[in-house]
DNA sequence: AGCGCTCCAATTGCATGCAGTTTGAGGTCC
DNA sequence: GGACCTCAAACTGCATGCAATTGGAGCGCT
């Protein structure tokens, strides 16, 4: 049982997604901020791989919209801008809505049980930092879309609540995981009780709240270096070559 | 204009992206069936790029669900299942929603043109393949979620898009364009007259209707060779390693 | 014929090497 | 001191080479 779920498309066993999966958790739990560099070499090394294969991971990893590529420049993290976040809020509330829809009244007591084993864990990571909770508050959502069976579902879920994982470390105060827990297990509750309408009701409003609570602003005038925050307002510019402000210290 | 949009996350204009966008292109116009072999050096050949860049863009479609990659083994133009094909509708259906609801409204009068002007050319098209007339009403959705201004709706879209795109040409009767066409119409005039609720019904219709006309049953009876007919089957089969059918003339 | 075995061509998995591009450090001139 | 130029190190883009795996043709056995 080492993998929940091993698509044919995807994630098999091989090198690349080994380091695929090592990047995108080093990312969601904010070990690699959002604009950190990823040189191939370095991940190479990192990794006891060659370039080929970290190269080759990156692209997936830029697929998925977790690492920014550009033509001739070291792979960063992505840094998505506000509206962006914004946006894959809103996708994921819809196909949430569809999970949970799917759902409703379907779910086995094994797999209610094992629902709120995680929210129980939830609860006893509460302690813990931030990005723990914010992982395992992303992977109750994950763990739910795998209950669909559905893999094309588990995929696009897991992508987008992703990215939101990376936003929300990007724009978020220091936030209070409490009412999230909560409503993950009336979620639960109204899953088990097959109340379709109000389980989709609940998970609406569940990450609508999460995402107002979370993306405050477009001013994120947190202690990042100026680059980073600079980097959402250069995404808006169209020109391919920004502003170039003068001699800064850059990262590293 | 060679490019509609040109995020940063994807298809850039290196080898890697021109190669993927000529097989997606392939692939969705059924010049390439599903279950068609994929040979890393063939495509290089082709492409007058090495195996390293094919190979690379082999990735870059499986991620997106339209190439089926295992270990050692040839990659496939995937050939999904019907239940996966039903997934993928679903799925369809929440986002271009979600594209219509942003869109009701507020598109430019240029905007009406040029969705106008797809559906006229869907409209000329219709005398000519199927293949190329669901390529354009594709395009017409690509295009609506286009002009909501946002990159990761795009990308989405799209991609579950070109799924249903393939499935069709997997598992869908030579089917009347049509009322497609009538329902594009239907969906651009409601937009433009900016009635939200109707036009997310609309949509919803569109779309449910589409999947209902085409994906007739799980029975593909259809010419295709055993192996074809079988694969769907052996996708529900959890070991890695199915049936092993007696000898029999494979494709090729 | 039908079944299994062996072996080789075809193909993938991966590392390495080379060429071209970007970065930024240091020097020069104003 | 600050703007500008130059250049080498760092890095990416891509092709090629080699080892490992696969699959299927041929062959022998029943």
């Amino acid at each position: 049982m080492t993998a929940r779920a091993s698509s044919k498309t995807s994630e098999s066993s091989d090198k690349v997604s080994v380091i695929c999966r090592a990047l995108r958790r080093a990312i969601i739990e904010q070990a690699l901020e959002p604009g950190a560099k990823l040189p191939e070499d370095a991940l190479g090394e990192r990794f006891g791989v060659s370039r080929t294969i970290a190269r080759h991971a990156l692209g997936q990893l830029a697929a998925e919209g977790l690492v920014e590529l550009r033509r001739n420049r070291i792979a960063v993290v992505a840094t998505p801008s506000w509206k962006e976040a914004r946006d894959a809020f809103d996708i994921r509330i819809e196909l949430e809505r569809l999970v949970v829809r799917r759902l409703a009244g379907k779910l086995t007591k094994a797999q209610i049980a094992e629902l709120n084993a995680h929210v129980d864990a939830e609860d006893r990571a509460r302690g813990g930092t931030d990005a723990v909770s914010i992982r395992l508050a992303t992977e109750f959502h994950i763990l739910l879309a795998h209950m669909t069976n559905s893999p094309i579902l588990v995929r696009y879920v897991s992508e987008v609540a992703y990215r939101c994982c990376l936003t929300l470390s990007l724009y978020s105060r220091p936030h209070s995981t409490e009412c999230a827990i909560n409503e993950h297990r009336a979620i639960i509750s109204a899953l088990a009780k097959g109340d379709e309408a109000k389980v989709m009701d609940l998970m609406h409003h569940h990450l609508d709240s999460v995402a107002n609570r979370a993306l405050v602003a477009p001013t994120p005038q947190r202690g990042r270096d100026l680059l980073d925050i600079l980097a959402p307002y250069a995404d808006e510019v169209t020109s391919d070559r920004v502003v170039k402000l003068p001699k800064v210290a850059r990262r590293g």
